[in-house]
RNA sequence: CGCGGGGUGGAGCAGUCUGGCAGCUCGUUGGGCUCAUAACCCAAAGGUCGAGGGUUCAAAUCCCUCCCCCGCAACCA
């Protein structure tokens, strides 16, 4: 037997540091309904997903848990596990960062890169901020060196670490993504790239650590662990065997012909990623596809708004069919696309109950109402069915193109396009008038076979998408044969037999009762949860001498204005007492400046002035802020004169 | 001038690269049908394609200017 042609296809590895969502759950159906497809048309596939469980922050979640670091994310990879089961998300390998054949394998790619002078050993400079082990950014810190995590001053410290020589690289990135313009999907994406990270030119990039154990040790060096980057994104060649006992996959495989992400870590698979490749003299992924995200109607998903969406509790409810229908269907795949319960109930009540589900069931049972439940002969072609053949013929070669071009929103279109002809053509014919003459019999037999014939192509080309819902169409059409279920049998439109008995079963997707449905699951939306508080530190206590240290007092606002090209500053003019002072205020948000003006509110007055945008700023304002992000400056009950003093 | 995406009937989107009658789904209205899951089929209403200017026989599409929305970045003492 030749070998057949490899398709290979990865997720991004999920960070179990909490439950998956339903965009994590976008990522995978997309990635496995690839796989599918590329199984079904002939391809010898591997679809690899996993997990990234190294790091600090799972660290810290286990100690809080009071569990080893093991044991958080095996508990947390299970249920990742049971999801990507429930919804039939059929991995050929599930890759953990944790597995022995992982961490061995990174360890050898971190001394290959080592040995050969592209990573070497420096110091990095850093804020660090002790009680959270942790190190941040210049970018990344609070104004005045505070750690964004706690709000406590960070130090400065130098922490040695190995750094791997991305600028040495960075000239042949350019020209290869310039050369390769499918490399980068979708084409946006790649000029973001080039403009906002490649030509400005990379730094080397920090790729140990010794500020945390929770890693892969750098052999060579056991006080240092491999960082994420080199941990994480060999995964899509060590799960293949690379630098392991037995690379037969890796030779099979890689090139990997598509890795899928989402757009917020294209910028790492697209130029972390491939340095990392060519450094080690491998070849580079065909594609990085960036795709878009599940906007929700009240904006991006988070804890605090309540506004997660759980797929299990929608597969539940609706069946993991539906749902890969809904993700799969609704949005151009790379773009951001609103998920709502209201589209979500919409597409399937008219797509899957009205188009697909109700078309099998008034066709099945005509066979049961007009020939006794057995599939009658087709009779002469005419104009209406030599169409139909042509298109049902055609469909397997359209779907494929968009299947190519990742479109599977077209691709589906392009199926359900036929459904919409099999319904017309029903009209058209007018079976039951059909009927009713005996001399009509044999063309009655013919319109019935075309709408089975149909819609067996269309149970085989759904397989990918939905895996669950041919094997109920078969049944009731009465396809047990496997060989009428491959994409090679789909290339004769007669293929079923006549005389093969149908079986009217259960509606494929029962209708929904929109409004009713959309009031019970507003019912049962939780109530926004605060967001667990596990970085809160607790406020010490302290003496009326530590208060006494701050000076608070009365300020009126003369004027007030936005600082330009900042959307949160307000810049306002205070009268605190006989002084005049400036003071930056990030509330632009809340007030507009014309509404300051006037108000007594309460200025921190000692605080060490600070230049912000150019402009110094001498004291603060206070305002009181909840978890759903309302704010309100403090002001003064009833009036007196500013610069009175607050204690 | 920080980077990027977007503005097309009531809603959500395609079409823009490569100029040629403005299209799809949902919704609305009217009609048809009774095999079917109150499903299906047909028809209609509904758009100054964000604004203005330019190129062209012809612009949603190409060029210029401007406005608005959304990410990211910045910023929030």
């Amino acid at each position: 037997m030749p070998d057949k042609k490899t398709y290979y296809i990865t997720t991004p590895i999920y960070y179990p540091s909490d439950k998956l969502h339903i965009g994590h759950s976008y990522t995978s159906v997309a990635a496995d309904a690839m796989a599918r497809f590329k199984k079904l048309s002939g391809y010898d596939t591997f679809f690899l997903t996993g997990t990234d469980e190294h790091g600090q922050k799972i660290e810290r979640r286990a100690a809080e848990k009071g569990v080893s670091p093991q044991q958080f994310v095996d508990d947390i990879v299970a249920g990742i596990k049971d999801l990507w089961k429930l919804m039939d998300v059929d991995y050929d390998d599930f890759i953990r960062t944790t597995d022995p054949r992982h961490e061995a394998a990174v360890q050898k790619i971190f001394k290959q890169l080592y040995d050969q002078g592209d990573i070497y050993k420096s110091e990095y400079e850093g804020q660090y901020c002790t009680p959270c082990e942790a190190f941040w950014t210049k970018t990344q810190l609070k104004e005045g060196n505070l750690c964004p995590d706690c709000g406590r001053p960070t130090e400065t410290v130098r922490e040695e670490s190995y750094f791997f020589k991305l600028s040495k690289y960075q000239d042949w990135l350019i020209d290869y993504i310039e050369q390769h313009p499918d490399f980068i999907q979708p084409p946006s994406r790649a000029n973001e790239m080039l403009n906002n990270f490649l030509r400005p030119g990379l730094e080397d990039l920090a790729v140990s650590r010794t500020t945390f154990k929770w890693g892969v040790p750098v052999d060579f060096d056991p006080k240092h662990v491999v960082y994420v980057w080199i941990d994480a994104l060999s995964n899509y060649i060590t799960a293949l065997g690379y630098e392991g006992k037995d690379d037969a996959l890796y030779r099979k495989y890689w090139p990997a012909d598509v890795h899928l992400v989402g757009k917020e870590i294209v910028r790492f698979h697209t130029i972390i990623w491939p340095i990392m490749l060519h450094a080690l003299g491998l070849p580079l992924p065909k594609q990085v596809f960036g795709h878009g995200w599940l906007v929700l109607d009240g904006g991006k998903m988070s804890k605090s708004k309540g506004n997660v969406v759980d797929p299990v509790k929608l597969c539940d409810r609706y069946s993991s069919d539906a749902i890969r229908y809904f993700l799969l269907r609704e949005m151009p795949f790379g773009s951001d696309g609103v998920f709502s319960n209201e589209a979500l109930l919409t597409r399937i009540n008219s797509d899957l109950a009205n188009d697909l589900g109700n078309l099998v069931s008034r066709s099945v049972a005509m066979v049961e109402k007009y020939f006794g439940g057995k599939i009658p002969a087709p009779g002469e072609s005419g104009e209406l069915e030599q169409a139909l053949q042509q298109r049902a013929l055609a469909l397997p070669g359209l779907v494929e193109q968009h299947m190519n071009a990742l479109q599977y929103s077209a691709a589906l279109a392009e199926i359900w396009k036929l459904v919409g002809e099999c319904n017309k053509y029903i009209d058209l014919t007018a079976p039951w008038v059909l009927a009713k003459n005996p001399d009509d019999h044999g063309k009655l037999g013919t319109v019935l076979y075309h709408l089975v014939a149909c819609t067996r192509v269309v149970a085989v080309l759904i397989a990918p998408f939905m895996p669950r819902t041919p094997q109920r169409i078969f049944a009731q059409i009465g396809v047990t044969d496997a060989n009428l279920q491959t994409w090679e049998s789909l290339q004769d439109f007669f293929a079923l037999k006549a005389g093969t008995a149908v079986a009217k079963g259960d509606a494929l997707f029962p209708r929904i009762d929109i409004p009713k449905e959309l009031e019970e699951l507003a019912a049962a939306q939780p109530a926004p949860q605060a967001e667990p508080v596990p970085e809160e530190a607790p406020v010490a206590e302290i003496s009326i001498d530590d208060f006494d240290k701050i000076s608070l007092r009365v300020a009126e606002v003369l004027a007030c204005e936005k600082v330009p090209k900042a959307d949160k500053l307000l810049q306002l003019t205070l009268k605190v007492g006989g002084e005049t002072r400036t003071v930056l205020s990030g509330i632009a948000q809340h007030y507009a400046p014309e509404q300051m003006v006037g108000k007594k509110v309460v200025l921190l007055a000692n605080l060490a002035p600070r230049v912000i945008r150019g402009v110094e700023s001498r004291g603060m304002l206070l305002c009181a802020s909840d978890d759903a992000g309302h704010l309100k400056v403090l002001t003064v009950d009833g009036d007196i004169d500013s610069g009175s003093h607050i204690s």
